[in-house]
DNA sequence: ATGTTTCCCATCAACTTACTAGGAAATACC
DNA sequence: GGTATTTCCTAGTAAGTTGATGGGAAACAT
């Protein structure tokens, strides 16, 4: 229903990726189990399972099995994007009636309205393209994104 | 499935509106019938008359039945911003799991997703409120927007 | 009256989302 | 080798959303 909506499956993908953040940190060769971050996190277990399945086939998470396993990050936190995520879970950023912005095409007094959503698209890679996990583990946002969220309102909703 | 998601209703709703802005900046009172703009636009003619109705009820268009009624904007393109289009069509412009970003809370490692989260939704209303249906019509962005469209890549779609 | 055009309600198929279930496969420890 | 553990994989499912369509009632001009 809303224009930009981050799924259930992207938050809590990041927010597991964030535990593994902060393990890795300390010791980058040490696993995680899935159930302590489903409990740390309050993430349905096997719906995580799922979540980080797709995160190690995406090369982002290894993984292993058996007891002593676990799952870890596979790269570093400072180069591991929010739109690297984003993407492997939902798949690409933005769409418009289901195709690609560069793919519509406009007739008549709209001819102009393709530019609109590609930067709007290109707004949304500009914050997430640049914000990686070991940013936001550190809570050390880039320049442009604090920026951002200094600008009056940022944090209140518009009006109803 | 995508994070930035331009429905149907969005996207027919601002060519429906940009048919209008032609015909306003004519004659601002003309009205033109949903059939005209159907036809023009290709848009599903029961379809397109419900986004009319919403956008009436929201004080973007006005509409008069019977023989010689049709719809026309009912303020000046110029004070129309997209985000408001969207708005009107499908409500708030961002969501995390469902709710506001700004009422998402986070534990641990995650504690700062939600400044991500609400930098998002800002960088989408940067762009969407600052364009109006005036500066569409007439291809002229204002130069925040048009920044962002000459930034390499910015046309085209990443890897796979 | 008559034709036109918007308004409003109800319905619908296809799809997506957020999960859940059950078991197979790998690994460690005894 | 056997057992417990933990990830991997496939399938299914209830609820909700999207993108429409249909049938008439209400307003308006001639």
């Amino acid at each position: 229903m809303e224009t930009v909506h981050i799924s259930a499956k992207a938050d809590y993908g990041m927010r597991a990726l964030l535990e593994l953040t902060a393990v890795y940190l300390e010791n980058p060769k040490q696993l995680v189990k899935g159930d302590a971050i489903s409990t740390a996190q309050g993430i349905p277990v096997k719906f995580l399972e799922g979540i980080l399945r797709q995160l190690r086939q995406s090369g982002i998470v290894a993984s292993q099995r058996g007891a002593e396993g676990g799952y870890r990050l596979d790269r570093s936190p400072s180069e591991v994007s929010i739109a690297d995520v984003v993407r492997a879970l939902d798949g690409p950023l933005a769409a418009v009636r289901g195709q690609r912005p560069e793919d519509v095409d406009y007739a008549g007094p709209s001819e102009h309205l393709k530019e609109v959503w590609v930067a709007v698209r290109a707004a949304m890679r500009d914050v997430l393209e640049h914000i990686t996990l070991a940013d936001v583990a550190a809570n050390d946002l880039p320049a442009p994104v604090t920026r951002l969220l200094d600008e009056p309102g940022a944090w209140q909703r518009r009006k109803p």
